[in-house]
RNA sequence: GCCGCUGUGGUGAAACUGGCAGACGCGUCGGACUCAAAAUCCGAUGGUAGCGAUACCGUGUCGGUUCGAGUCCGACCAGCGGCACCA
């Protein structure tokens, strides 16, 4: 078969019948499967697209044959970093190059031959999209869920331009190779911690890989535990938070983070230079060295000391960077014998280490940190120390010296970006008016074409006075602009909101359309967003819901990762290691459904693997069966005495089993994008009618034919240009997508004798065909009839007869 | 370092709630068709021993639970992914 032929085909009568755009009419039998959209690069699709959209076009063909009014659409993650960097590079405007890879990749996914409905594509650098961006940061702010702080960036001083994280290499600057170092500057956040929580919770009822909600479990790091007070010999009172009171009775030391105020307050006159020295050591230590575990800690006495609430004791107050300023209180008690980090410190400046838990039938060697009995705690000794901890927390309650506290890891969203190549923040800044959003009705605040890239330390928008200069929306003085623009996942955590009503140029989307069209069903894309794009996409929903646009919790019910198609040699592609594989090849010489079959069939979807095309010319054979087959189908006669066939004798039966047995498998294995299997199946399938026509028995033609058909129709999915090709060959005049999916019939997958495997002493021994409906009475009269096993059990008797009905005898003496 | 996932023939991979390990392919070997090749079709194919029926071994390693373990439990090894001093 011509494939390429037969792919123009079909495409250009699908486009023509708009077979993939969603009718309103039927919302409720939707059926939402969302791809992660892709970012517009100038190479072409690579294999990783096909993996991804391929079978998962495949899966939506199969919903919309089962009955689903489906809505799969594709769009454009269109700002970025990578544009702009290209930009610096070459010269070509952002803009140009972006909207050239997108029309580049729009002509490719089309030849894929997937069913996206272009009808709703979006591309967030377009105005009409990235105006409801700004809507939405405008909202975010009206609900207090967006605000300015101050906050490091990664800056080159060489370059004078601020650095994102993957241009900063082993903490030098990507391009010069100058030093980076850190730099406060004010910037936007998102108080995605307002909904930690809720966040963690509804991870419960998500239907995701438990991988990834593990993930952002840990991510969002919710810990249990309390605040409780210290006070100084100043009399100057702070707060540390810890998971495990039980253990302040041996606190031997307190240790401040670097920024922590009292640091500077009190710090003794003879301490103050060798403080200093370290607050000024610690402010250089990039990133790297702060990141590794494996660096030995250090830190200062500040020449003052602290008291025990609980015991009255006095301890000495450290600095060190070891303590995060950020997390909790910036303050931690040392408890050397019950925290690794502590113990090492202690042991470096000989601090005392005294056992507060004695383990539980186990190794308690210091520093334990599990679980015991507490000692060394007057009044508290013997208690578990689950029992201590709520003990000495309610006593200092009692006492106002502590309370119930519950922190998190997880941070705030921060949004700015000193980039020019993305949604410009919608804020002015007034001199008399301070901080002032503008308003709805001048939205968009549009991106200016004409910049500069070259790198001379200011992003393109702060040099560019016609976008900067303007007037203050409150009072009308001089105001000015934000030169930053939003983190690019801040446009991608609201785009499934947009696709079903992407043309609405009132309101970024419908509620009551978007209310009956979402969550989406199913939402496929790397493992990779776990953490970032699909946390920021639930944070958004559930402060859009709050705000009245949405009454649903979670955006994706639903939730598929595609595994990575490796290179060859078994490592990431990339052009560095020279292992890409580009998919072009395979669709000239084999065509889309070849490739998206092997695709399938050669790999378990969830896991990738290596590419490796050994297999790929088996695809092309199967596909020339069927086509062989159904020529020749074509070919027999039209059966008049159709009627007078019932399926009986054991070649039709056998054949009436394969084909129930290939819908009911090939069903389920499709909707739980076991494709690798689900194409296995229609390989038997094909094999049971082959076989069924070389048998030598008279053919049923009726039945011969409808098997057939059902293969086509469960193929179809799987290979939707070959599968219509072979459909209308069969005489149809519709799309087989408009055909219903096959069902399977119960009543032939049961057969009347069933091979079972017959164990003694649960070896294998030998197997044995009876009737599928057999009792134990009738099981014992079978072996007893059997020569080989009679002779095996020679006269023993049966202690145990165990039977699993269909599969296994096992006989115990 | 912590958390998680994975480990099955020469090879890609299957195995639903513990029940015939290796479905379906690739490759290899043998055969048919052919002057020959390609294509196609048929058969064999986990390992070891044996002419053979058959026997023993076999899902990273070691142990455990069970009539029965690729599957459950414990310890370890290797590869991959996430987190990175979160008190």
């Amino acid at each position: 078969m011509d494939m390429k032929k037969i792919e123009k085909k079909w495409q250009a009568i699908w486009e023509k019948e708009k077979i993939a755009n969603f009718n309103p009419k039927n919302i409720d039998k939707k059926y939402y499967c969302l791809e992660m959209f892709s970012y517009p690069s100038a190479a072409k699709l690579h294999l990783g697209h096909w993996y991804n959209y391929g079978p998962t076009d495949s899966f939506v063909r199969y919903k919309k044959m089962k009955g689903y009014e489906t809505f799969q659409p594709m769009g454009f993650d269109a700002f970025g970093l990578p544009a702009e960097n290209y930009a610096i590079k070459t010269g070509i405007h952002p803009k140009d190059s972006t909207e050239k890879n997108i029309a580049n990749m729009e002509q490719t996914l089309r030849e894929m031959g997937a069913l996206f409905d272009w009808n709703a594509e979006v591309k967030t650098c377009n105005e009409d999209y990235y105006k409801w961006t700004q809507w939405l940061f405008l909202k975010l702010y009206e609900k207090g869920l967006a605000y300015r702080k101050e906050a490091p960036v990664n800056w080159c001083p060489s370059c004078k331009t601020v650095l994102a994280n993957e241009q900063v290499v082993n903490g030098e600057c990507e391009r010069c190779g100058a030093t980076v170092v850190k730099k406060d500057l004010t910037q936007w956040f998102f108080k995605i911690t307002d909904y930690a929580e809720e966040l963690l919770q509804g991870l419960k009822d998500l239907d995701w890989p438990e991988k990834t909600k593990l993930m952002q479990k840990n991510w969002i790091g919710k810990s249990i535990g309390a605040e409780i007070e210290f006070t100084c010999e100043s009399g100057d009172k702070f707060k540390v938070f810890t998971t495990r009171a039980d253990t302040l009775f041996v606190v031997s030391f307190i240790v401040f983070a670097p920024e922590h105020p009292l640091v500077k307050k009190l710090t003794s006159d003879g301490q103050r230079e060798e403080v200093e020295k370290y607050l000024y050591e610690a402010s250089k230590a990039n990133e790297i060295e702060r990141l590794s575990t494996t660096r030995e800690k250090t830190g200062v006495y500040i020449g003052h000391n602290a008291i025990n609430p609980i015991n009255g004791k006095a301890v000495p107050i450290y600095v060190a960077d070891y303590v995060l300023y950020s997390y909790g209180t910036g303050a931690v008690m040392g408890v050397p014998s019950g925290d690794e980090r502590d113990f090492e410190f202690a042991t470096k400046y000989n601090l005392p280490i005294v056992r507060v838990t004695k383990g539980i039938n186990c190794n308690d060697d210091l520093p334990f940190h599990e679980e015991g009995i507490i000692v060394n705690s007057k009044g508290f000794d013997g208690m578990t120390t689950q029992e201590g901890r709520k003990a000495i927390v309610n006593k200092l309650i009692q006492e106002g010296k502590a309370e119930y506290k519950i922190n998190y890891r997880l941070r705030d969203w921060l949004v700015s970006r000193q980039r020019y190549w993305g949604a410009p923040i919608p804020v002015v800044y007034c001199e008399k008016c301070g901080i002032v959003p503008v308003p709805y009705s001048e939205l968009p605040v549009r991106l200016p074409y004409d910049v500069e890239f070259t790198p001379d330390g200011e992003s393109p928008l702060a040099k560019h006075k016609g976008f900067m200069e303007t007037k203050c929306p409150v009072c009308g003085g001089p105001a000015h602009r934000d030169p930053d623009t939003l983190d690019t996942f801040v446009c991608s955590s609201w785009y499934y909101l947009r696709y079903p009503d992407a043309h609405n140029a009132k309101e970024p989307f419908n509620p009551d359309i978007i209310n009956k069209m979402l969550p989406v069903d199913k939402y496929v894309g790397g493992a990779e967003h776990a953490c970032m794009h699909l946390l920021y996409a639930r944070f958004i929903t559930k402060a859009l819901r709050d705000m009245g646009y949405l009454n649903f919790d979670e955006p994706f019910k639903s939730l598929v990762h595609q595994g990575v198609i490796l290179g060859p040699d078994g490592l990431r592609m990339s052009k560095s290691k020279g292992n890409i594989v580009a998919p072009d090849p395979y669709v000239e010489e084999y065509g889309a459904d070849v490739l998206r079959l092997y695709l399938m069939f050669g790999f378990s979807y969830t896991e990738g693997g290596p590419w490796n095309d050994d297999g790929i010319k088996a695809i092309t054979k199967f596909l020339d069966r069927i086509e062989r087959l159904a020529a020749k189908i074509n070919s027999l006669p039209v059966d008049k005495n159709a009627d007078k066939h019932a399926p009986n004798g054991k070649e039709e039966k056998a054949l009436l089993y394969a084909v129930n047995y290939a819908i009911k498998c090939v069903d389920r294995d499709m909707d739980s994008f076991s494709f690798n299997t689900a194409v296995a199946r229609l390989m038997e399938l094909l094999n049971a009618i082959y076989k069924y026509d070389g048998a030598e028995t008279e053919k049923n033609i009726p039945l011969f034919k409808d098997c057939f058909k059902k293969l086509v129709l469960l193929l179809a999915p799987c290979a939707p240009h070959f599968a219509e090709e072979i459909w209308e060959g069969l005489g149809n005049k519709t799309s087989v997508f408009y055909s219903k999916y096959p069902e399977c019939d119960e009543s032939a997958l049961t057969l009347d004798e069933v091979e079972v495997a017959v164990q003694i002493n649960s070896k294998m021994r030998t197997k044995l065909v009876v009737p599928s409906e057999i009792d134990e009475q009738g099981i014992r009269e079978i072996i007893e009839k059997d020569e080989k096993l009679a002779a095996e059990i020679n006269g023993r008797e049966i202690k145990k007869l165990i039977i699993v009905p269909k599969r296994l005898i096992n006989i115990i003496l």
